[in-house]
DNA sequence: CTGTTAGCGCCTTCAC
DNA sequence: GTGAAGGCGCTAACAG
């Protein structure tokens, strides 16, 4: 019905605010931007003037030329892992005060990586954080388009790589340290997918930990979820023979699920009749009905890191890459009897 | 150190394409896009030198012109929720598949609706998904903007606005009937927050039910967190002087809060001392120490209404807002005694 | 099918 | 402090 064809849905120009305002369109685009020399009166007379269009610079047309989005592209493997929601909610807000716009992706198998950076690349995004796993040459790209990467909880595989981790070696050797100091010398372990980088650093950190003292764990690989950790405890007794003192489950959502299977099935009572510890300190680790013993990531503190590099790194292109690595904090629950 | 300025950063144009080609720039267009017509030697010759160049083409210029940017805002509130994840993991898949990217917001306190929005009119997202409170003149916004937007598990104030829900009332009657068909006549009821749509609506839904049986609940209000389950639970045995038949939270995470408490605190058994009952399916609500009876929301199907709606309404401006209902399923766990 | 020509909305030198 | 003019990289009519 209405005659004008486009401008109905075009929004308000900068040269629509420029004319209501009487003054010129660049006075506009000094107005809103942060380093513009504009004249108090000026300024508000456009601002008024932009308030009463519903005017706001369209951030395309400004990338354009800036050469700026002031989008961060976010790229997390596996959603429903339950340690992301967290770290999600964290990054977006801190970006956000920053005055960035998060552009998330997730992926449904690791191998989607490359389709999600064809994704990405035509956004020209300032900068990406990343908690999924990068092969070198994917790293690579992002360093041919000067686009400042940082990744979480993993690091490059060969480059060095900017990113900020959790101390999975550390944490791992401390739970085994106080397993053995609890008397316990029959131990399993409950593994994570391969093709997860923190799931396998914590294996071979939890493994190498227990070799040291002369101990060949049993093993099992779960899918780092609830329904494989009670299978993988199963199979976990099943192989020992019924005879297991401790579980280490390389996250906390297999962990529960070996703590429910050690309650339900066998009805063991922990940590009288077993050990079982896991990793992330996730919300529901603390719940009564579980009280897990495990490592707490500092999500928070990492967050904080994470978006502070980036921004370091966008505002300065040059800088090297640097690795932060966090301490996590013990969380004693009562599903270990530690030394 | 390098002598051309910005070509450094700026990656390849089309025109870096076009000439490596030996074709114009529009040919270069055309071959990227859907409807261009290409003789098919021509387009492999361009696709070779992009490929070759790392090309892509920038979606800041190509919006500017076609008004269209891919970008789908999604609003959520609360990503700490249990149940969001799930359903960001899906939406973000499927926007993906339609070739769509995910702008993120989360909001800190509710509140904050208004300044997120001004982060979000920049950007000219095509189209928005909201499962956060927003008041009608913020729907209007989006309407003046001709932004269709898609409200989540709510419905506008007052004016007629497209939504995906799941049934509450639905859910919480009948969760109410198999109750009382099992035989309780005390209840309680744990809400969530007052700002929260749906748990209001969960709330109203469940007294009133209670009501037209001549029962009168006690009642606390939690924070939709197991904390203010377990806080709740200890308030309404209070309340009730200790005979309390039923509990009903209205979110999962607030029930499994209810039933630790209930089991660590006061030493009881489900079903057999007391009833509790959650909403929503999340993950945990079927872990074998709640094994929680609840109604759980069919994210997928509703996840892919929202998408479905979103995407007619973009391709299609002038439809009517039309609200789709889903009813949940009956979650059989072993958290209540029913009839 | 292909090249030429205008802009999209804004920022950014420049003169004034 | 302010306005005029020239692009940013691309698409969308047009001619050929």
């Amino acid at each position: 019905m209405p005659k004008k064809k486009q401008a109905e849905t075009a929004g308000p120009t900068s040269y629509d605010v420029a004319s209501l305002a009487g003054v010129s369109q660049s006075a506009v685009s000094r107005a809103f931007s942060k380093f513009g020399s504009v004249a108090p009166t000026t300024r508000a007379k456009i601002m008024r003037a932009a308030k009463q269009l519903g005017y706001q610079p369209n951030a395309f047309a400004r990338g354009l030329i800036t050469k700026k989005s002031n989008l961060i592209a976010v790229i997390i493997s596996n959603l429903t892992n339950l340690n992301y929601p967290e770290v999600l909610a964290e990054l977006t807000q801190r970006l956000s005060a920053e005055g960035n716009r998060v552009l998330l992706f997730s992926l449904a198998a690791e191998s989607d990586v490359d389709d999600v950076l064809e994704q990405v690349w035509p956004y020209r995004v300032d900068g990406a954080i990343v908690a999924a796993r990068l092969h070198d040459d994917q790293i690579q790209q992002f360093n041919d388009r000067g686009i400042p990467v940082i990744l979480y909880n993993r690091v490059g595989d060969v480059a060095p790589s900017a990113s900020v981790c959790c101390d999975s070696a550390a944490g791992e050797r401390e739970l085994v340290r106080l397993l053995m100091a609890g008397g316990h010398r029959t131990f399993g372990i409950i593994a994570g997918p391969e093709d997860s980088y923190v799931g396998e650093e914590r294996l071979e950190a939890a493994r190498r930990a227990l070799n040291q003292s002369g101990i060949e764990p049993f093993f099992f690989r779960g899918r780092f979820d609830y329904a494989s950790g009670a299978e993988g405890f199963h199979a976990l007794m099943d192989q020992a023979g019924g005879r297991l003192d401790a579980v280490i489950c390389t996250n906390d959502a297999m962990a529960i699920g070996a703590i429910d299977c050690a309650k339900s099935t066998y009805g063991f009572r922990l940590p009288d009749d077993i050990s079982i510890v896991g990793f992330d300190g996730v919300g529901p680790a603390t719940w009564a009905s579980y009280q897990l013993t495990t490592i707490r990531q500092p999500v928070r503190r990492m967050t904080a890191a994470v978006v502070a590099m980036l921004l370091e790194r966008i505002a300065n292109p040059g800088m090297a890459p640097e690795q932060r690595l966090f301490g996590g904090e013990l969380l004693l629950g009562r599903s270990a009897r530690l030394g």
